[in-house]
DNA sequence: TGAAATGTTGGGGCG
DNA sequence: ACGCCCCAACATTTC
């Protein structure tokens, strides 16, 4: 049955507008690709490694298998759309068929529109106009085995990319947290569908209760899909343990819909007056903030868990970002930066979206004068204060009443073992309100 | 998918 | 017993 298949990954670094992936995110992609291998080579196939620009690639490997077809999953963004279409074109020219799939996405962006035919701006809407489509098709089945070409073409050699940090090896807490490829995605789709899918809801967002799915960066990266996912999930039957989930893809999904309809968000403010924002230039402060030593508790245990992991918990994430942004003032797109080198599931439509909601330049953001508080989310989001013991370990010894604001217990902790806020929250929010008054209304 | 300031209410202490 | 005040608890509004 069927004619051969080649399978083939392009690492793409050449192309103008690609962003070339942050060290996590290339430490991921070296594990994926080798489970992928293995996975094709137990299927009697193999995987090809080319880099360079993907469509010039792809149409020599097409060229050196006499391919009479050409499939892929479509991209969402600029510069790979724009490499996309010149594939595509190309690739017809020469009489081969070229055709994208959806596996990516649940709601391809151009489908999903307003009453009035464009994009939408804001979510709600989005997700409701999303959900009152037919649902996404079932995925298909992995195939038994992949009919092989008699010749294969040439293949890079994984470690000839060197993806894997050189020098001092800080991948070892990535190691003992994620299993990339295929089979470490189903494992983990299956425990969170049996394990906390039931509490997701009301569990998601305290960090310390590992109620939330981790697939983002296998999502990330391809190796499980949204429909699979979805599935999954909506197979349970339960709506109300389900919807809230369900929204949590929906965001992805907003994310591409944004980007795709506006243009690459990654460094762009949505809103335009932003543009003339007074950011602050404090070096020592984004140091302190990028090491986990600003003297606030839950924003030093989640930048730790990130350094550590690759991965932050949501919630923690728009308090590192709120705190970022509105108490330290500094520009979102230096958070951005941080986040896109040290996330496993680095993706630059969710990073960017997620940075602009937070700072309030995002659509659907934020408003200005929702700064949080990081020892109130603290208490209502880490009430035992398990999370912060966890990554901040100088503090473990402390009661779970001061455990998020130090300085008020008993004996607090030397300046040498734990610092003291960097800055006063109240003098920050207020400063914060000050700064984004000065923005014009917008509309 | 907030927080703080301000307003309202009702129970209890106390002159 | 009554009225006054205090303030916790809750609601509303404002940033």
């Amino acid at each position: 049955m069927g004619r051969p298949i080649v399978p083939v990954y392009v690492l793409d670094e050449q192309t103008v507008g690609i962003r070339r992936r942050g060290a996590a995110s290339r430490w991921w992609l070296h594990h994926s690709l080798a489970a992928l291998a293995t996975s094709l080579n137990a299927l009697g196939s193999r995987l090809v490694l080319r880099h360079g620009k993907a469509d010039q690639v792809i149409q020599a490997v097409a060229a050196e298998c006499d391919a009479s077809a050409v499939c892929w999953n479509n991209a969402y963004e600029g510069p790979s759309r724009e490499c996309e279409a010149r594939l595509k074109k190309a690739l017809q020219q020469h009489g081969v068929v070229a055709e994208g799939f959806k596996a990516n996405v649940l709601f391809e962006p151009q489908d999903v529109t307003t009453g009035s035919g464009g994009p939408f701006k804001v979510f709600t809407p989005f997700w409701k106009a999303c959900r009152a489509r037919p649902s996404p098709p079932a995925a298909l089945a992995a195939p038994e085995r992949l009919p092989a070409p008699v010749v294969w073409p040439d293949s890079d050699r994984l470690e000839d990319w060197r993806l894997l940090p050189i020098g001092p090896d800080w991948s070892r807490g990535l190691g003992a947290a994620w299993t990339p490829g295929e089979a470490g995605a189903a494992r983990r789709l299956a425990t969170f569908v049996d394990e906390a899918l039931g509490r997701y809801r009301d569990a998601r967002d305290r960090p310390a209760a590992q109620a939330t799915s981790r697939l983002s960066p296998h999502l990330a990266f391809g190796e499980i899909s949204p429909r699979q996912v979805w599935q999954a999930v909506v197979s349970r039957d339960d709506s109300t343990a389900t919807e809230k989930f369900l929204s949590e893809l929906g965001w992805r999904e907003f994310a591409y819909h944004l980007h795709f309809h506006f243009g690459n968000l990654t460094q762009r403010n949505f809103r335009p007056e932003f543009d003339a924002f007074p950011w602050i230039e404090t070096k020592e402060a984004l140091a302190a903030w990028h090491r986990g030593r600003t003297g606030y508790p839950i924003v030093d245990a989640g930048m730790r868990e990130l350094w550590t992991t690759g991965w932050m918990h949501n919630r923690v994430r728009m308090i590192v970002a709120s705190f970022l942004t509105k108490d330290l003032l500094i520009d979102w797109r230096c958070g951005e930066r941080w986040f896109w080198d040290t996330l496993v599931d680095a993706d630059a439509a969710n990073n960017g979206t997620g940075w602009q909601w937070v700072a309030g330049c995002g659509p659907d953001a934020a408003p200005y004068f929702r700064v949080f508080n990081p020892v109130l989310q603290g208490e209502k989001f880490d009430p035992d204060g398990d999370y912060v013991r966890r990554w901040v370990p100088e503090l473990a010894s402390l009661p779970a009443d001061v455990i998020h604001r130090p300085w008020s217990a008993k004996t607090p902790p030397s300046a040498e073992v734990y610092p003291s806020p960097i800055v006063d929250h109240a003098a920050a929010r207020s400063r914060a309100l000050q700064a984004f008054r000065t923005l014009k209304p917008s509309r």
